[in-house]
DNA sequence: TATAGTTATCTATATCAATAGACAAATTTG
DNA sequence: CAAATTTGTCTATTGATATAGATAACTATA
């Protein structure tokens, strides 16, 4: 018996535009290997064929991803698959920003975005263990690897216990270092819960996104190596320039 | 200093439609429990104005979550938000489908929907530990959870070893059913590799799922406890109604 | 029962998305 | 140079998307 690949039939009047969907699909072909880094793609006319619409219709497609740096469309030559591989950001027990990246990037660091005092909602409450409506500390953060945003994070701290942790933070552009003046030597990561969705407004602007895009998203909560809850946090991740490993907690 | 909290506007021309972004939110807007089960959603004037766009396409996108299950309306009295709570699908080291589902399902089982005997591609191959082209079976599987499918799933093993696990999976529609009678009492899970993307046709059909719906991948190598590769997998999950906890590995 | 609040339906108009066809411009190949 | 191939631009038409306004139908409540 064999099984269907990929129908990979296209969906009208579904709120998402055949161009988009098309966009998609080559972004997901060039994922798998399909369309190959630094070659042409197929001739317009053909992809045409090959997804059932207009020649017209998969030269919006083209140029959205020309937009987004991922194809380069040449007069009279081709369209041609740029290079850019997924970062692979591990998540394990000990999940840290900067040696994640090694090997991956030349240069990365997080840039501390704002910070606020607030009083924590229902579930920063709970994964902190405080009482709802405590003071906690928020900071909003951004990876960033080679020049390109890769996440995108707030993090919340007690605000008691933590105070001037967003001084520390801008200051040494790490979460590590900023704990360490607290006493924290080590931390782990207790749980991580982990969702998708569309990329928002916000997103758009933070991450250096195109809309549509799709954002990973991870709830985590760090805490001490005997089991005192320290941050919890909420990232973002643009699911086109980055992939999550997952490691041994 | 205050940190933007969702400045949540829309954007236009971006190849998804506003009434399909007005869902979307919608639906995020219940996940974190801004608009509660049971309750009714704000009147479709003050939706409207909230999002910046016409009442006519709020009502597009009402009309779209109540085609898909997730809202009810009811002319005169408002529209109301049904009960659908995101799964928690756990992955860890020992991550199996039907007891990690346990306590949030009564009923949850794995349908085989195709098998082939094929040669291994280049990621597959990698994955075993076998040479390219070497033959694999594939298992194409769905997973069900309270009559709603939850997961799709293809599956690689080695042919040559597991030769019948086709028939065995028919038969007790239990991956870690089949391994035992191939002398598999155990295995772990070696790593995983997560992403996301939209769902392209196959995943609308097969998860039942609307157009620009958000699946998570993910790509796992099990291993026997002394290391041996015996399966490699892709397993893609709903993003609206499956979340992934990653327990201890 | 009367009123206010809410969803449902209708008409009309403007813009975006998609198709269709023709031809121009640039590049490669014979 | 000529022909073939490929991307770029233009015009035109159709259907889907979005806005606007008016009114009907239904529900709850004073």
């Amino acid at each position: 018996m064999v099984g269907r690949l990929a129908a990979d039939s296209i969906e009208r009047r579904s709120g998402v535009s055949l161009w988009r969907q098309i966009a998609d699909k080559i972004l997901h072909a060039i994922a798998i290997g399909d369309f190959v880094e630094n070659t042409a793609l197929p001739p317009e006319v053909v992809l045409a064929e090959r997804y059932g619409v207009n020649r017209h219709t998969v030269r919006s497609a083209i140029s959205a991803l020309v937009q987004e740096g991922v194809l380069r469309a040449e007069q009279g030559r081709g369209t041609f698959v740029l290079s850019r591989k997924r970062l692979s950001y591990p998540i394990g027990a000990r999940t840290r920003f900067s040696t994640g990246l090694q090997g991956q990037t030349t240069e990365r660091h997080i840039v501390l975005l704002a910070s606020s005092i607030e009083p924590a909602s229902q579930r920063v409450a709970e994964g902190l263990g405080l009482a709802r409506g405590a003071e906690v500390i928020r900071l909003e953060t951004r990876g960033e690897a080679d020049g390109r945003p890769v996440s995108r994070a707030a993090g919340w701290f007690e605000a008691r216990r933590f105070a001037g942790i967003d001084a520390a933070m801008a200051e040494t552009g790490s979460i590590t270092a900023s704990l360490a003046r607290f006493g924290i030597d080590d931390y782990l990561r207790q749980s991580t819960v982990l969702s998708a969705r569309h990329a928002d407004a916000a997103d758009l602007a933070d991450l250096d996104l195109q809309p549509g895009a799709i954002v990973l998203v991870t709830v985590a909560i760090n805490v001490t190596p005997d089991g005192q809850p320290i941050q919890f946090s909420e990232s973002r991740f643009p699911a086109e320039r980055v992939e999550l490993r997952l490691s041994a907690l």
